[in-house]
This record gives C-alpha cells, structure tokens and sequence, in this order.
DNA sequence: AAGTTTAACAACCGCCAAGGA
DNA sequence: TTCCTTGGCGGTTGTTAAACT
C-alpha cells in the first residue's frame, strides 16, 4: 500500500503538472484557467485546475452544496453543473478521506460488494470518507489483478461471513428496502467439493491459501453465454502465468484469515436468475462424470443465485425474477479468467488452458472416463463420435447423455484443439472467447448441448423441476433446427449433435453431421487450422 | 537504459429516476 | 399527463507513474 499512499499523496501536487498536458479537455488550460469567463461558452472538460477547484469551494461555501448547474451562473465557472457535483463529492468534500485504503476498508469493501455488488455508492456510504468512484476505481483494479492471478475475488471467509449475516437476519448489512439479493443467493446449499475438482490446484503458487471459494464468472449475458459452454466452471485457479506484482494478493490475503469451510458454496456462481435454464442442461452434458451429475447441488440445479458471488462486477440488485438487466463490467471476460482449472466440467477449453494442455499435455483430468475420447485426440473424438452415432437408435437421449463425454471435452485435450483465431474467424456469437464484449449477450441462453427441439424428453429424465428454454434462446453451439453446415459453429457443436440430437431431427441432421465431420476432417471449411 | 506492462486515478458519458412546471 | 431539469449512479476511458523485463 505504499504505492498506494504514494500516489495518493502524489495526487494534489501533481494535478497541475498532470492538467498541463490536459486529458480530454474541449479546449486550451488557458481558456479553462482563466475560470471566471461570461459563464458562455463552452464548457471545460478535462482535468480541474487548482484554480477551479478554488471557485467551486468558494462557491459551495456560500451557496451550499445543490444545485450545480447554477455553479457556472454564479461563479462563472466553466463547468458544467454535473462535472462540479463530481469534483465536489469525489475530491473537494471536506470529509473525505484522502490516502490508501486501509486493510479495514479493502476488507470492508469486499464484504459490501459480496452483498451488494457493483452498488459503488452505497458502499461509499458504509465506508465514511470514501467516494463511490474511489471504490468502484479499487475494485476494478482488484478484480483485475485478481483474475489476472487466477485468484478468487472472494474470499473464504467473507462468503462464509455473508452467508451466516443472511442466515441470521433477512436483512443484511445495513442494507435498505430490502436488497438483499445477494445475501439470499449467497444461501445456496452447501455444497461438498468433490476431491476431483482440486486435483489440478496448483497450490505450488504459493498463494492460495485457502480453497478457491468465489470465482468471478460474469452474471450477465456474458454469463449467460459462457455458462452452457466452456467458462461457466471456470474456476479461478493460480494461473499458468503468475502476475508480474501481486503485492494485492498479499494484503488482501494476509489481511482476510483463511478459515475454509468445506461448506462454502463453491458454485452458487454459476446459478442466477436463470438458473434452471442452465444448470440442469449442464447437469445432462457433463455425462464423463456421472456421480457429480448425481449431485445435484453440485451443478446447482435447484439453487438460487449468487449474483454476488458471479462476478466481482456484477450487480445483483436486480430481481431474480423476471427479466434481468444486463450489467457488463469491463472486467468480466478477462483473458486470464479462462485460463483456469482444469475442471471437466468445462466443456471447452478456454485458450491459455489450450495452450498449457498442449505444452504439457494432461494426466490427471483425462481419467474420469475411460470410455470418453476426452483423452484422446479430436480425431479419436470423431471416431468415437461416429460410434455413438451408431448406437444412438438404440440408445437413449439420457443415456448416451450418461455414457458420453462433452465432445468438447475432446476438443479440451486434443492436440488438434483450434487456436483462438481459429474461433474467432468461425463467429464470434457464437464463441466465448469473442465475447469480450457486452454485445447480444442475452441473445443465446446457453443451455448447453441440449436440443431445443424436445424439452419434453430432458424434462423427463430431470429429477429437478426444470423448464428448459425453447428454441428462440437455444444454446449459442448447438445445432440450429434450420442449421446447414455453416450454421454449425464449432466441430464440438457437430460432436453435440451426435452427442445429444437424438431428437426427431436426427435423420435429417445426420446427413448433415456427416458431412460436417467430412468437411473437419478434410475441408477445413471453416478456418479451422491445427 | 529503454521499452512494456500494470496500477491507480480522474473524469467523462449515458442512463435513469425524482421532482417540478 | 407530459416534458424538462437536476442529481445520482455505474460503466468506461485516458493519463500518468511505478514496476517490471
């Protein structure tokens, strides 16, 4: 935290030399400088000046605080009155609190945004002294760094301090009318890790003291889009690539005691509003491990959400019911958080995973089917792919459900694994790894592999009470009803078809398969390159 | 030493809600 | 009831300095 205080102590006396050059401003420091022009004209943007913070004291002094478009009448100065409120409440407020956050403050911090999200300004109002911009600045620098880390955004024990606070009054915190959102999503069940999703922690980092409990996976759209595909089990696990300073980590994680609880609800991420939409059809497309799909409360089925526990950015002060709003932090796809654990449960590889699988392939992660291709190649999947094909008359949806590996699993520990221009070149709707953008995420509820085509026959085999999605909000990789080949986005799309599409449209998309695998294995049609 | 990356910060923008005309 | 103004909020971007390679 010396930088910290560094800089905070850099800030005023470097605010003129750093106005100097100017950032945004409309127009020249000088016009800006003289401050008392007419009051007409156009206004200032940019850095303030010493000068300007000057008029806007005086003037609050004698006008008090309100009213701010009357600022530039009055005191001529050329601002307007929105960028007055901000200077005032973010840097001339006489009670503010100026210099690094404490140890308290940070751990404060993430506690409130454990509660109540990206609500910057009422956790400005729980931390006396500190801005909502302050806060909102530390967080996204955090969550940053802490991706960047592969690290959790939550700690242990402030999960375990949220839940207990919901547990023991409905009304967390000193939250008003009610939103407690997050506290009561945060009352997800407890959940039992199994031994088998820690068996790539790489502890050897050196900084994870405690088990990875909160992983900031996007709520939103990006959620949404993730979830049915790849990243939704993107636990954030030490990363192939240690941040170059991690000095965050260390206070964060000096400061906030370790105790882990078996207990911590690891995956209530995953769940939010639309939780039924996808974590049961997730349930049905991760058949490699079959006693987890026995877990219910493993893939959240029935759970309530954790907007909280989602994403360090995301807001959940929206009601879980009904149409949610869509809030998209900057820092919510990160690179870095795909770069993660290599669970089986993440259908597709995210690329730096790629990468680290392909330099060193996998060992312990390909063992939990031995009748899955996952451990094989992606021509091996084919292969495999075909069998099941074969069989697929015989077999039951659910059953082959069971017996099969996620195609894309394949694709996980393929040597043949496209890269991530490859993916790109293919549709970036449809991939998650081109959603680094908030752009149409709500456009595909990931429902994974699940056609759209037959909910009925889902719902049947689901011990849960789980209305699927219909084909308007089908899964961004699955195989479109009307889909030709171009619509068939990825080759594990096309495996999800033998995989899952034992559906009425099977006959007719068969055809339409085979070819596909023609066109992957020999065509290379669509930009797909080893 | 130079170039690159990262963290911290400041400020703007757009959206929204409340209140008044 | 509608429109406008104001204030508040959250997201995003640009800049700078420090840290790192």
């Amino acid at each position: 935290m010396g930088t910290l205080s560094a800089m905070s102590n850099m800030r005023n006396e470097s605010e003129d030399r750093k106005m100097s050059k100017g950032r945004r401003s409309s127009f020249s420091i000088e016009e800006a400088g003289s401050g008392e022009n007419s009051g007409e004209g156009p206004l200032k943007k940019g850095p303030w000046t010493s000068a300007e913070d000057a008029i806007l004291v005086e003037y609050v002094k004698k006008h008090g605080e309100g009213n701010w478009n009357a600022v530039q009448k009055h005191s001529g100065l050329a601002r307007c009155g929105k960028s007055c409120r901000l200077r005032w409440a973010n840097h001339l407020r006489p009670d503010l609190r100026k210099g690094a956050f404490t140890p308290e403050e940070e751990r404060r911090i993430i506690e409130l945004h454990a509660k109540m999200g990206n609500k910057w300004a009422r956790m400005a109002a729980e931390l006396p002294g500190r801005t909502d911009n302050e806060i909102k600045n530390y967080w996204n620098t955090r969550i940053k760094r802490m991706q960047r880390a592969g690290l959790p955004i939550y700690p242990a024990d402030v999960c375990l301090q949220v839940l207990n606070s919901s547990q023991e009054s409905p009304h967390v915190g000193s939250l008003p009318n009610g939103d407690i959102q997050h506290a009561d999503l945060l009352q997800a069940q407890n959940f039992e890790i199994p031994d088998v999703e820690f068996k790539n922690l790489k502890l050897s980092q050196g900084y994870l003291p405690f088990t990875p409990t909160i992983f900031d996976i996007p709520e939103s759209g990006m959620f949404k889009q993730s979830v049915g595909l790849s990243h939704s089990y993107d636990l954030q696990f030490p990363d192939m690539r240690p941040p170059k300073r991690l000095r965050e980590a260390d206070t964060i994680y000096n400061t906030l005691e370790s105790g882990i609880s078996s207990s911590v609800p690891i995956f209530t991420q995953y769940v939010d509003y639309n939780c039924e939409k996808v974590a049961e059809p997730f349930k049905l497309s991760s058949p490699c491990h079959s006693d987890l799909n026995t877990n219910d409360h493993y893939h959240g089925g029935n759970l309530p959400g954790s907007h909280a526990l989602l994403n360090g950015n995301a807001s959940s002060s929206e009601p879980i019911a009904g149409p949610m709003k869509l809030e998209l932090p900057s820092l919510q796809y990160l690179e870095t958080q795909q770069g993660s654990w290599e669970t089986p449960m993440s259908p597709l590889p995210s690329i730096e995973s790629v990468d680290t699988l392909i330099k060193s392939p996998p060992n312990e992660q390909t063992q939990s089917d031995p009748i899955s291709p996952q451990s094989s190649g992606l021509l091996e999947a084919i292969i495999y792919e075909s069998r099941v094909l074969k069989g697929s008359n015989i077999n039951s949806c659910h059953q082959t459900r069971d017996n099969c590996a996620m195609p894309s699993e394949v694709v996980k520990s393929s040597p043949l694994n496209p890269n991530e221009t490859d993916w790109e070149e293919l549709d970036d709707t449809n991939s998650p790894l081109g959603h680094s953008a908030a752009s149409g995420l709500s456009e595909h509820t990931p429902i994974s592999m699940i056609s759209t085509d037959e909910p009925q026959s889902i719902e049947t085999t689901q011990e849960n009470d789980i209305k699927h999605e219909t084909a308007k909000d089908g899964p961004a990789y699955c195989f479109r009803k009307k889909g030709s080949l171009n619509q068939l986005t990825r080759p594990d799309a096309l495996l999800d078809l033998g995989w899952f599409g034992h559906n009425s449209e099977y006959g007719k998309d068969h055809s339409i398969l085979t070819d596909a695998i023609g066109a992957l294995l020999g065509e290379d049609r669509h930009g797909y390159h080893e």
